[in-house]
RNA sequence: GGGCUCGUAGCUCAAUUGGCAGAGCAAUGGACUCUUAAUCCGGCGGUUGAAAGUUCGAUUCUUUCCGGGCCCA
């Protein structure tokens, strides 16, 4: 609470008296009695190509509501700038022709809520107004808004009062109208094509389908502990297994890590899944939902990302996470095609180390492949000190091991080698829309492994503005590879992986009763709402976005 | 989690080397019947995020804390 001798406090006295006043002389300043007729869009639409001349002789009256956004004030006549869900309005008060109505004209301040009545008209510099017959104050508005000209510029304020910002800011409104309308957009694009729209579970025993830490609850009456979801994708494919073949879900998810500009506790993401169709179906019908929801949005398929133009028209690339890698470090094309192929754990690390976040994440790596001791078998010290020439001991001695009858293997640990070198340097490079293709098996618990090239999944994720705007693969529907790969993840849970899964024995036993061949695929569209809105902050594409407590 | 940085009137921002905390907008009193950030005149508005320290004196320097922002992990 403001201290009782504040400014604030004084010009909130002064409102209320203002609304006192009102009462005084009968008239209610919360009022509930007035319904608008037209909203200013539909006014100004209306009378978009008349003259002065021709508004002059207009006798039709309209009743309109609004918020007082500006008043300029002329003594016996004034104008009033509202504001609705539409847009905004003029409103032209004469005294000689409210009256003693035009008193209430003193008791407006900027904020409130009026309601006019008024014939159509233009001012002398041809600007469309509403002449009013009536003024009526709908609601006292108490607290002051934000400056007219600078409007609200402090971020957290806006964030942690949204209203404001909306009321002040257009950027923000056309933020979020863009965001309900890509939402709407998703929905017919889906529904178009046969998919339903479903609701799950939000409070899950078991979180899963996902690598993320979860929140955790309590039930009180069950005396259960309960997590909220990191996604919705396992009770999306117990659908499919009930014979819902296409379904989707938009919906929150939580996931328990850091909040930054990218990251916010809960967000929205769209997965839906179709029976039948593979990875490379949903690549196709991405391209054209991600170009429909463009469209719907700017008008036409290019966008600016912080001062790039994104093209959404031309085919989006396709392309391996090796070759991409090898691209980044100027390979030439031929070697480009070997590194596709690629089998040698030696020339992964070769490239991994130097290129990853930290010195060690290749260790880490090896490690969830191998155990420690057999690191310490092939290359002494490396656990506890990591050099490139360890490295490289490490690699050959693998590569002596695997290459002859486990290519497998190896092509499955240099692959995740090479993915943790796309996450740390290529990623963020990635400005035009690009599928990237060739993730290894070891990264994609739920992906169905490539026939003919098993270290490989049928997967891909789309980039663009250097975020990741899509995730999707044919689904793994073996039951017992897909409870082997979760008991994988269960062992890296022990080793001190938080965000690793737990085994899903019901969503398991819903395999074995049989899935459909099917692909799926996951947006996260507070990403996407980012990028169609060139916002470089989620939490400007979020209403509330989560801050500090205060 | 680490680094940098910010917090001054309801809002947007100033304040010299450490020397009386200021302006615009809003609000308020007045003038004004075609304004567009209306204009003109008058007066009002402060626990400088919080606490402690250094100092004759702190918005300014130091420390801790609170809350943002940016970059990195």
């Amino acid at each position: 609470m403001e201290a009782p001798e504040s400014a604030l406090h004084r010009i909130m006295h002064e409102r209320a008296e203002k609304a006192e006043s009102l009462r005084a002389s009968g008239k209610n300043p919360y009022a509930n009695d007035f319904k608008p007729s037209v909203t200013c869009a539909e006014f100004h639409g209306r009378y978009a190509q008349h003259s002065r001349e021709q508004l002059a002789e207009d006798t039709t009256e309209y009743k309109i509501a609004g918020r007082v956004m500006a008043v300029r004030n002329m003594g016996k006549a004034a104008f009033v700038r509202i504001q609705d869900r539409s847009g905004a309005l003029q409103i032209f008060v004469q005294q000689n022709k409210l009256g003693e109505n035009f008193e209430t004209l003193a008791l407006v301040d900027v904020g409130d809520f009026i309601g006019v009545t008024g014939t159509p008209m233009r001012t002398k510099t041809e600007e469309l107004s509403l002449n009013a017959t009536t003024l009526q104050l709908l609601t006292k508005s108490l607290r002051p808004l934000p400056e007219k000209w600078h409007g609200l510029t402090n971020v957290e304020q806006r964030y942690r009062q949204r209203y404001l910002d909306l009321i002040v800011n257009d950027k923000a409104r056309d933020i979020f109208r863009a965001r309900f309308r890509v939402i709407r957009e998703m929905q017919k694009f889906l529904d178009a094509r046969d998919f339903v729209e479903v609701e799950t579970p939000i409070l899950m025993d078991i979180a899963g389908g996902a690598a993320a830490r979860p929140f955790l609850t309590h039930h009180n009456a069950l005396d259960e502990k309960l997590t909220l979801r990191i996604a919705t994708e396992l009770h999306l494919k117990r659908l499919v297994v009930g014979g819902f073949e296409r379904v989707y879900e938009i919906g929150r998810i939580f996931r328990n890590e850091g909040v930054s500009t990218t990251h916010n506790p809960e967000f929205t993401s769209i997965e839906f899944y179709q029976a039948y169709a593979t990875y490379l179906d949903l690549m196709d019908l991405s391209e054209e939902l991600i170009r429909h929801l463009v469209q719907s949005v700017h008008g036409k398929l290019q966008t600016t990302w912080q001062g790039e133009e994104i093209d959404f028209a031309k085919p989006f690339r396709r392309v391996s996470i090796a070759r991409v890698v090898g691209e980044g470090l100027g390979m030439p094309e031929e070697e480009l095609v070997k590194l596709e192929q690629i089998t040698s754990v030696k020339k992964a690390l070769e490239i991994a180390v130097g290129h990853t976040v930290t010195f060690d994440e290749p260790l880490k790596i090896c490690l969830a492949e191998i155990s420690s001791d057999e690191v310490e078998k092939f290359a002494p010290g490396l656990l506890s000190a990591q050099s490139p020439a360890l490295y490289q001991k490490l690699g050959t001695a693998l590569d002596a091991e695997w290459l002859p009858d486990n290519k497998i293997r190896a092509r499955r640990l240099a692959l995740h080698l090479l993915y943790a070198v796309f996450e740390h340097t290529v990623e963020k490079k990635l400005m035009q829309p690009t599928f990237i293709l060739d993730f290894p098996v070891s990264v994609s618990p739920l992906a169905r492994r490539r026939d003919g090239d098993p270290a490989v999944v049928d997967r891909f994720e789309l980039f663009c503005g250097g975020m990741e705007v899509a995730n999707a693969f044919s689904e793994l529907n073996d039951p017992i590879d897909q409870r082997q790969r979760f008991e994988a993840q269960a062992r890296d849970k022990a080793k001190g992986n938080l965000e690793a899964q737990d085994v899903d024995e019901d969503f398991l036993r819903a395999l074995e009763v049989g899935m459909p061949p099917l692909a799926g695929e996951g947006i996260g569209i507070d990403r996407l709402l980012m990028l169609l809105m060139d916002s470089p902050s989620i939490r400007e594409v979020i209403l509330f976005p989560k801050m500090r407590a205060r």
